[in-house]
RNA sequence: GCGAGAGUAGCUCAGUGGUAGAGCUCCGCACUGUGGAUGCGGCUGUCGCGGGUUCAAAUCCCGUCUCUCGCCCCA
């Protein structure tokens, strides 16, 4: 074999197969985000640094974005996420939007990090942004959304669950403990990484990063508070908001959750696979109501969330959830070529039912009529049609059901009528 | 950045020092107006790369690159 470019690392390839799953990725969280009201935007995939440098977080800016320099010198970002994008948008437009609204994408995003299952360097996400909106309410939404397309896409709630806590609650929490104020990121940092350690190792992390034994124990107690939500002002509202939007059944309170990101400010929410092999987060997302601010527009609170393609393929690969026949030939009507002489009429047929609605190629030369059958075959193809000689003289057409081997010939006329027909019907067994 | 595993035909992989293999795919024929099945035949390799040990290396040693999985972090 020649020696071939590898593509770059962390980078896929989207054959026709891989390209389809992405495709209905990108069509189902279309249906649902609309079904929601949420209007489809996108902004571009080079930013400034500087962009991120604010709020992003240090590790995300310093260690997993891709940057160069352009011509002039400016440090230039491959975006690792959309939120800086969509604030800025909103700020510099802030007069001329109507609040409160809401916004989807979905398109690519690049972290520079080490590739393994369900994680690369360039991948998609899709994102849900509600602007304008503080309530609890508003967040229920976002879950419920989220929820939805879990259940569009045949996931139950014993597959995935969005797990839900709130940042004030857990910050007010640690203040009565009388874990002092700048302790609160490093406990934050502790609560995080409580179900990737192992008890001993989790504790000793914790005393490690200066907790004491009885600061130690109160977060402990802590998250095993699965009433907790009740003493937060928001979270009650919050989940009743998510039962009346029909979405209570896939999301849970989890006081272990509190999201890296700094900007966050409120509710967070994560979601996860229940059960996978794949132990790492499907989603996340929650309330930013200093973003807008922060970045020089007027006071805007919004919420939002995003998720990524690739932990998501994995589940639905593992589930069985992905559509089928992926790798076929969108056309399901091909058209075999006799002979050098019926090439064209061949090519005319086709042309004649494309303009009828449907589906349809030709084979490109004629070549023995077996292995064009056999081509139809493996490309996925449901029915070959036949046009030779004979057919042509008789103004007839030939269709062979590929599924059930049946073949009938037609007045050309009314071959488009019959293979409408042959198509609705389900493939014999 | 750290740790582990793997790189052999287009694909999946076997091959533990002695002539580089299998299955699948592909191509051809049986079957020149008809696919799937079957049978027969055929194509395809710097054994990731570089060095070392040896009469002899896919195999042992060293280095290196890439991929996969995990840690870190996160979608």
């Amino acid at each position: 074999m020649k020696k071939i470019i590898q593509a770059v690392k962390g980078t896929r390839d989207f054959y026709p197969a891989e390209k389809a799953v992405i495709t209905f990725l990108y069509q189902t969280i279309r249906e649902v985000s609309e079904s929601f009201g949420y209007q489809e935007y996108d902004g571009p995939f080079l930013e400034s640094i500087d962009l991120y440098a604010a709020k992003s977080g240090e590790e995300l800016v310093k260690e997993q974005s891709f940057v160069f320099p352009d011509k002039s010198g400016n440090l230039i970002a491959l975006r690792p996420e959309l939120t800086p994008s969509l604030v800025r948008m909103i700020a510099q437009k802030q007069r001329q939007l109507h609040f409160p609204l809401r916004w989807w994408s979905f398109g690519p995003f690049w972290r520079y990090e080490s590739p393994q299952k369900g994680r690369g360097r360039e991948f998609f996400q899709w994102n849900a942004d509600l602007i304008g909106a503080a309530s609890p309410e508003a967040d229920a939404e976002l879950a419920a959304l989220l929820a939805s397309l879990f259940r569009k896409l045949g996931l139950g709630p014993d597959q995935v669950q969005v797990y839900v806590n709130n940042r004030r609650l857990m910050e007010e929490e640690l203040r009565v403990m009388g874990i002092p104020d700048g302790l609160h990121e490093i406990v934050f940092k502790i609560i995080d990484r409580r179900d990737k350690l192992a008890d001993q190792d989790w504790q000793a992390y914790a005393l490690d990063l200066g907790l004491d034994g009885k600061q130690f124990s109160a977060v402990q107690g802590l998250l095993e508070d699965r009433e907790l939500w009740k003493k937060s002002p928001e979270l009650p509202r919050f989940f009743e908001a998510v039962d009346a939007l029909g979405a209570a059944d896939y999301v849970a309170y989890a006081p272990r959750i509190i999201r890296g990101l700094d900007y966050y400010t409120g509710t967070v929410f994560e979601a996860q696979a229940v059960s996978s092999t794949v132990r790492r987060s499907v989603a996340g997302g929650g309330r930013y109501d200093n973003l807008m601010a922060d970045v020089g527009g007027d006071p805007l609170p919004g919420v939002g969330f995003a998720m990524g393609d690739m932990v998501l393929s994995v589940i639905l690969k593992e589930l069985d959830l992905l559509p089928p026949d992926r790798d076929a030939s969108p056309a399901r009507v091909m058209v075999t070529v006799f002979s050098e002489d019926t090439l064209l009429a061949s090519y005319q047929l086709a042309a004649e039912l494309r303009a009828a609605g449907l589906d349809v190629y030709s084979y490109p030369t004629p070549e023995k009529l077996g292995k064009q059958f056999k081509h139809a075959d493996r490309v996925g193809a449901r029915l070959a049609l036949v046009q030779g000689p004979d057919e042509i003289k008789a103004q007839a057409v030939a269709i062979k059901d590929l599924a059930s081997g049946e073949q009938k010939t037609y007045p050309r006329s009314e071959a488009a009528g019959a293979i409408r027909e042959l198509l609705d019907k389900p493939p014999a067994a």
